[in-house]
DNA sequence: CAGCTATGCGCC
DNA sequence: AAAGGGCGCATAGCTG
């Protein structure tokens, strides 16, 4: 395995190595790849196998070629024989649906990493290159490997985990993704520098080789026209990368790993294992099942919808109009401007150039002088800004969710939605979702200028439906954010009010309206509903999040229309009410300087390096110290560093002043030719950052652990419950309409249990629907 | 032409 | 002085 990095360099350093490489990164003319005379395609191919046979030269040796069926029995044997198999795809593209396998990497100690080329495609004849073995015969082998339940290592699992599943037809349960361990360690990788070579280098490398940067080579071209001479030198590396990266990260989060104790890793090794690498195999069934289109509904709402848009559109011709004079003769006199013809109100720029350029009006926000968001168009109450702002509505939620999700829907086989779900999306561990995002579906109505209310959130959240035969469940933790805080600040008002079965939005409601608590509460004690105490709750939830979040007093006072002192003054009776929770709030701050992370309740660590700098950087202009002699030899004489001293004079003299002042003193210290480095705006973002991630995080890992409680419970699995979308701290998903009474009831009981270790009861509300947010269904009239 | 950033906005 | 956190996506507009 050394032998095999001890690569000649892979860079294109010499001359002609440039030239290959630039020749094969020119961009594809011809994208018909089935058209034989797509010569500029088939030259890009040539060069790019030219370059890498140049590279391998002698080293073709070192890697496996997979083409018979005892050598890919030999491998299967020893991969169980020492429990362990690294594996990686190469494919046509990334959609582990649409597009196929082309081959796939291994690798297993004491053997050569090796290519098992299946679907490769000769890019002259476009015929099936011979010697590749059967699906049918991988299938079987690979199957050994599940059955002999052999520990998987990956880098993104579930993306090889789908195909192989999909195209290969086994399914893998996956032992290590070193993506999610990656993430795990430190959640602050950069990004865009989360690649299997970057984290691999980064780790890994220890100077001892170069990297391969011939990643760009074959984009564009689809892999299973690369010859498989060629592809098995380029694709064997994956696999080898991932076993070392794997290694290395095994140091810190197997249990026996020489700094698992010394780092206090138990927390997030109990992460990885427990709430990543377990909820894994959920995300990978829910991505694959996808969720049921109703397209009858969509085209209704389609035509409602398209409709619409083009009223507000009309309207906001007819308004235009009254301003087209102006907008002419603006036009005239600022030849150049960046006006189109016609003009584009969906432009920011332009629409701002009109609204305060040409109508001369004012922005409401100071802070955005030239801004044309929803708050400032409704503050300005403009005929125009209205009509804008009706436009913007419609056709936001035309184009990212009307017309978008049949349209994602209809491009597969089964004519169902199928997102991609990042298991660690946010750096906080929470989950995200793509193509489409399914977490950002319209849930409410908004309002037109003439009053009139549009029902978005119903009309768009029915374009999702259960199966034929199936009913939907959707079950919410309600609350979950602050239960979760209460956990963690073990504020004992908090916890007790949860055990009294209160709950804490209607506390703080009652402090904020300074009313008793029975009439902060959706229901009042008789059970009625309360449509005074649902407003109240519902004004103080977005309060307690500021709070937890580092929301500013004037901000809360803004959202509560209250004055500066009086939203002071509530934020500091809440505090006062839940002295752990102010305590709670110093304690994650002390934490996350003294560490440079935050943890959550069950270990999950968020990296917060911006907690650990100095408010303020000083470096000497050009190394040149006050005493700076150019005569002389010593080299303690070019040092930029300012002596501590000095620095923290500098820093309290900056920290003490008022913002008024604070730039004329750097200003003058900058002159004295000192630099400064400013890094209190860092500071500030982080030390709001820490809270919240102390409590989305373990809101996160809550929601996880629901849904491996939900996966891997046995009678829900034979009543044929099946997850369709996480949001947070909800979780849809349908079973058959017959076994609803009991699904409903054992889902809520899961997602309870999934937080067996908070010291505050839960509650979860479980809803059905034949459609999302459709007519909710009474579980008794089944 | 692709790929990037800025702005705005949907959700929790 | 004032500052809410976490996402992904559509559109406009710029760049190479």
């Amino acid at each position: 395995m050394a032998g095999f990095f001890n690569l000649p360099s892979s860079r294109a350093t010499t001359k002609k190595d440039q030239q290959l490489l630039k020749k094969v990164t020119q961009p594809i003319q011809d994208n018909n790849i089935k058209l034989k005379g797509s010569g500029k395609l088939i030259d890009r191919i040539q060069a790019a196998c030219s370059f890498v046979k140049s590279k391998f030269e002698g080293k073709e040796d070192s890697l496996l070629l997979i083409r018979e069926e005892q050598s890919l029995i030999d491998y299967i044997d020893k991969a169980i024989e020492n429990n362990r198999i690294s594996i990686d795809t190469e494919t046509t593209g990334l959609n582990t649906i649409l597009d196929d396998i082309v081959g796939i990497c291994i690798h297993t100690e004491g053997l050569k990493p090796a290519y098992i080329p299946i679907n490769h495609v000769s890019y002259i004849t476009n015929v099936k290159c011979n010697d590749q073995l059967p699906v049918d015969f991988i299938r079987e082998q690979f199957q050994r490997l599940v059955d002999a339940d052999v520990k998987t290592y990956w880098f993104n699992a579930p993306f090889d985990i789908k195909i192989l599943g999909n195209h290969v037809g086994v399914w893998f349960t996956p032992y290590w993704d070193c993506y999610i361990a990656a993430m795990c360690l430190n959640s602050d990788e950069k990004k865009g520098e989360k690649s299997l070579k970057d984290l691999r280098n980064k780790y890994c490398n220890d100077g001892k080789g170069e990297v391969l940067t011939f990643g760009k080579l074959f984009e564009g071209i689809p892999f299973n026209l690369i010859p498989i001479d060629v592809a098995y030198l380029y694709a064997a590396h994956d696999a080898i990368y991932t076993d070392e990266l794997a290694d290395f990260q095994a140091q810190y989060l197997e249990p026996n790993g020489i700094y698992y104790e010394s780092h206090n890793m138990q927390g997030v090794s109990n992460v990885f294992f427990n709430i990543e690498m377990k909820s894994m195999p959920t995300f990978i069934a829910m991505e694959n099942l996808g969720t049921a289109i109703d397209y009858e509904h969509a085209k209704k709402i389609q035509e409602k919808y398209h409709k619409l848009t083009d009223t507000m559109q009309q309207n906001l011709d007819n308004v235009l109009e009254d301003y087209m004079g102006q907008i002419d003769e603006y036009r005239r006199s600022h030849p150049g401007c960046k006006l189109s013809d016609p003009i584009n109100l969906g432009s920011t720029q332009q629409l701002a150039i009109v609204l305060y350029d040409i109508l001369g009006l004012k922005s409401p926000d100071k802070e955005k002088p030239r801004g044309t968001d929803k708050e400032i168009l409704e503050q300005l109450d403009h005929p125009l800004c209205n009509a804008i702002s009706d436009v913007r509505k419609f056709k936001k939620v035309v184009s990212t969710y009307i017309d978008k999700m049949p349209e994602e829907a209809s491009k597969y086989p089964d004519k169902r939605i199928h997102c991609k779900f990042n298991q660690y999306g946010a750096e906080t561990g929470r989950v995200s979702s793509d193509s489409p995002n399914l977490q950002n579906i319209p849930s409410r109505s908004f309002k037109l200028k003439d009053g009139t209310e549009i029902d978005s959130g119903h009309d768009v959240r029915q374009l999702f439906t259960a199966s034929p035969g199936y009913i939907m469940l959707s079950c919410d933790y309600s609350g979950q954010e602050v239960r979760v805080t209460a956990h963690l600040s073990q504020d004992e008002k908090m916890i007790q009010a949860y055990k009294d079965g209160k709950d804490v939005y209607s506390e703080i409601a009652s402090i904020i309206f300074n009313v008793p608590y029975e009439e902060c509460c959706e229901k009042r004690p008789d059970g009625t509903y309360s449509k005074e105490g649902k407003e109240r709750r519902a004004t103080a939830k977005p309060v307690v999040l500021g709070i937890l979040y580092g929301r500013g007093i004037a901000s809360i006072g803004e959202q509560l229309h209250k004055n500066r002192k009086e939203a002071q003054a509530i934020y500091d009776k809440v505090l006062a009410k839940f002295p752990g929770l102010a305590m709670f709030l110093e304690e994650s701050e002390d934490m996350a300087r003294e560490y440079g992370y935050v943890t959550t309740v069950w270990g999950r660590r968020r990296q917060l390096p911006a907690m650990q700098l100095p408010y303020y950087e000083f470096t000497y202009k050009n190394g040149m110290t006050p005493d700076f002699d150019p005569l002389s030899d010593e080299e303690t004489n070019y040092s930029t560093e300012v002596p501590e001293e000095e620095v923290r004079r500098l820093t309290n003299r900056l920290l003490r002043c008022n913002y008024k002042e604070r730039e004329l003193i750097k200003e003058k210290i900058r002159q004295s030719g000192i630099n400064i480095k400013d890094n209190t705006g860092h500071i500030a973002k982080a030390k709001r950052e820490v809270v919240n991630s102390r409590v989305q995080g373990s809101s996160a890992d809550l929601t996880k652990l629901a849904q491996i409680e939900l996966f891997n419970h046995k009678e829900l699995k034979e009543l044929g419950f099946r997850m369709l979308i996480p949001v947070h701290d909800e979780i849809i998903a349908e079973c058959p309409v017959e076994n609803a009474k009991r699904c409903a009831e054992l889902m809520s009981q899961c997602m309870i249990n999934a937080g067996r270790d908070l010291c505050v009861p839960l509650t979860c509300d479980v809803e059905l629907f034949y459609s999302w947010y459709g007519e909710s269904i009474d579980v008794n009239t089944l």
